[in-house]
DNA sequence: TAGGAGCTTGACGTCAGCGTCAAGGTCAAG
DNA sequence: CTTGACCTTGACGCTGACGTCAAGCTCCTA
């Protein structure tokens, strides 16, 4: 049990951001008797996940579809099976578009490189 | 040589973002006699990759890194080599970065996708 | 019992990537 | 010669993911 001072040191985050995730529903939080948030170690793996998603260009929103995959941090129960499937099914294909594009981009910045490399040898 | 309604149209963007895209340095315009900006058919190309850049997440000042390698918009001749090439080097490891949280994502959703699944036919 | 470190809830500030007026110039068509 | 489509340069507005106060409570320590 961890109050947010230490899970931010851990998690490498400030405690204003998580703050903000629990805003957003991306994690939970327990009150001790005095108001403070109280987490257990667990969240601070999950928080690393969900800074690393936020920092590479996705949504909260778009987190928060799947942030109960990542670990133990929204256990909630899977009531709408179907619904829930296909907004997975959704996310992977846009996913799948990121990464292809960022692939694309990847390719096309490493030739340009070979051929700068190149003239430098040359 | 096309007026900035025709590259928005043909690109799929606002005439804002276009200009936006000069500010930032990622596009260059020649002007008419009036002041209008004219640019050739090349530029369409140029701009939809942008657009697509940061769309996918990636900055302005990510895509002005390498921006020249995606067409010819920017011809620049590569004066500086050696800053270019390491910059490039940099830009190609984030890039990697980015690839492999995505692709780590979508894995564990797609794990979760079957689990899903399979409840739902058992 | 007085600090000081750590916590609380507002609430306003910031930055990128544009959207959206406002006020006005240009030009082909009627 | 006027309308209307298209262009220009400001400049303010918006959203997301926080940063950064402010004002006040809690607890351990000296």
């Amino acid at each position: 049990m961890m109050r947010i001072g230490e899970v931010a040191r851990c998690a490498g985050v400030s405690t204003r951001a998580l703050r903000y995730y629990e805003e957003q529903g991306l994690i939970n939080a327990e009150r001790d008797h005095n108001g403070y948030r109280i987490y257990d170690s667990d969240t601070v793996l999950l928080v690393r996940d969900i800074a690393r998603l936020l920092h590479i260009g996705l949504s909260s929103e778009d987190v928060l579809q799947f942030v109960h995959c990542l670990g133990k941090g929204n256990p909630e129960p899977p009531k709408d099976c179907v619904a829930l499937l296909r907004t997975f099914s959704e996310r992977l294909g846009a996913l799948d578009e990121r990464i292809a594009a960022l692939t694309d981009v990847r390719k096309r910045l490493a030739a340009e490189t070979d051929r700068l490399a190149k003239v430098l040898e040359g």
